[in-house]
RNA sequence: GGUCCCAUCGUCUAGUGGUUAGGACGCUGGCCUCUCACGCCGGAAACCGGGGUUCAAGUCCCCGUGGGACUACCA
């Protein structure tokens, strides 16, 4: 059997969005899969559109979510020369004819056949004038009129179009470039690129594809539309509903495999797991498992996913992860230090961002204290308790979560008080707040000194109080 | 308007003629507990409607309805 080549083929118009990046994914999977080759082609014909910064963007955000290509990343724009080639070919062959009509007469006959309920498709004016090439005259392919063409799609079945519905679409603009819909056939076609996974989006135009690939004398590719993911409301996904950046996420927190998993569950399941490792997708992932229907994007369960995996990591990934993450300010070049801080966070955060957040008061002696933890569980009737705590806290010799647990459950049976009566007060003297990792952790993690510094400060705080 | 696609809890989905319709997120009750989170146990929550086919339909067919995509000298 021959060799699985798919393509990802997005326009450098912008950054990489999370449509795209599903995309991206399913042929990179189905392709790994299938032990195949997975080929990165940038779709940059519209000269006008197209920046090299949204290139960048784009192979930035493949290379974070760990999509690597074998070959490419292939610039269409600089394969004219080829697609004019096929072009004059086809014209040569009767088979596309130059169009002088405007761009403004076709929007004027389009919404006059709109307005009076007819269908909206070329009129074929200048099909059957065997014109010359003039100065920003178009080439049309002349498409069958009449007959049906099938797309044999591997997730829709076969989708049956009539060719009257086709009109004459064209293939070269004014300007001499190619337009998608020729280039894609032809680029696909020559890269002998065997499956086409693309968006939903593009199945109206696969029947004028296929007619091109025939014309052309071209194998046609086998195909395999995903359907789109929808915002909350139903339509298609965009920058209304929230974040659609790939790379925003990075830059909210989120793990590329929290989002890699996320986005494979959209259209794609395997029985009831949720939790797929790469190894698990490239094992499992396949096409006859993707779903006809179009799917919400829910910013929750990607939340959780992404919980879940801060969980797994190891908290040394972690760090490196956070550098970027840190707001300014904060100092964290004592690893040891960093790695404790992260590692009691680790379980708690949603998001790397929200780790961060969550981390300040490690890093400053200076505790501002929540105002409402501070008036119900700094008082007067904690210092001597806190006193006490600080004056024997130095017996701990092995300053570990486990020792000060001990030390901890001592002392509150010398003193003959519920550990609940302390706990809260001493959370709020070393965190400033009411909500925090667990006491022992947060004590063996900041060290004896921070933490007699701040039991300390509490007090004072409590005498400057009252 | 035309063409095409889609339809199981709020959301993501399992389900390939016979199931108490399963799982996950979220929501929620409880347990755990120094707070929170995690974790564990439990709960509410779905087959769009109508016709067929069949002994039997969420599953097959048709028609509605609803939603979406496309309808560019964008990709």
């Amino acid at each position: 059997m021959e060799k699985i080549r798919t393509r990802f083929a997005p326009s450098p118009t912008g950054y990489l969005h999370i449509g795209g990046a599903r995309t991206a994914l399913f042929n990179w999977l189905y392709t790994r899969h299938h032990d195949g080759e997975f080929i990165l082609r940038i779709e940059d014909t519209d000269q006008q559109r197209s920046t090299d910064e949204s290139t960048k963007a784009i192979l930035d955000a493949m290379t974070w979510l760990g999509l690597n290509w074998d070959e490419g990343p292939y610039f269409q724009a600089h394969r004219v020369e080829l697609h004019r080639e096929m072009v004059q070919k086809l014209i040569n062959e009767g088979k596309a004819y130059y169009c002088t009509c405007s761009p403004e007469e076709l929007e004027e006959k389009r919404k006059q056949a709109l307005a009076t309920g007819k269908k909206p498709k070329y009129d074929g004016t200048c099909r059957d004038k065997n014109l010359k090439k003039t100065p920003g005259s178009v080439v049309r392919f002349r498409g069958e009129q009449s007959g049906v063409t099938i797309v044999e799609d591997i997730i829709k079945g076969n989708v049956i179009f009539n060719n009257e519905e086709l009109d004459d679409l064209i293939i070269e603009r004014g300007d001499g470039y190619p337009t998608y819909n020729f280039a894609v056939v032809i680029d696909d076609a020559l890269m002998n690129i065997t499956h086409v996974i693309r968006g939903d989006d593009h199945v109206n135009n696969t029947p004028r594809q296929i007619l091109m690939y025939q014309a052309l004398g071209f194998d046609v590719p086998k195909f395999a539309h995903v359907p789109m993911i929808l915002g909350s409301d139903k339509t298609r996904l965009s920058k209304r509903h929230g974040a659609t950046s790939v790379m925003a996420y990075k830059e909210m927190g989120f793990l590329p495999e929290a989002l890699v998993n996320y986005l494979v569950r959209l259209g794609w399941a395997h029985g009831d797991q949720e939790i797929f490792s790469q190894k698990d997708l490239i094992d499992l992932f396949d096409l006859d498992a993707v779903g006809k229907s179009p799917a919400v994007f829910n910013p929750e369960k990607l939340l959780w996913l992404n919980a879940h995996y801060i969980k797994e990591a190891s908290t040394e990934r972690l760090k490196e992860e956070m550098k970027p993450l840190w707001p300014t300010g904060i100092n964290t070049d004592d690893a040891d230090f960093t790695r404790k801080v992260i590692a009691d966070l680790q379980p708690r955060a949603k998001t790397l961002t929200e780790l961060a957040s969550m981390a300040n008061f490690y890093f400053t002696d200076e505790i501002k204290y929540e105002e409402q933890a501070a008036k119900k569980f700094l008082t007067t009737d904690v210092s001597p308790h806190l006193r006490a705590l600080v004056e024997t806290i130095s017996t701990v010799q092995n300053f570990s979560k486990e020792d000060i647990e001990i030390f901890l459950i001592n002392f509150t049976k010398e003193k003959n008080i519920k550990f609940k009566i302390i706990a809260q007060p001493l959370r709020v003297a070393l965190t400033g707040k009411t909500v925090s990792p667990g006491i022992d952790e947060v004590m063996t993690t900041l060290g004896k000194e921070r933490v007699c510094r701040r039991i300390q400060n509490a007090i004072n705080y409590i005498e400057t109080q009252n």
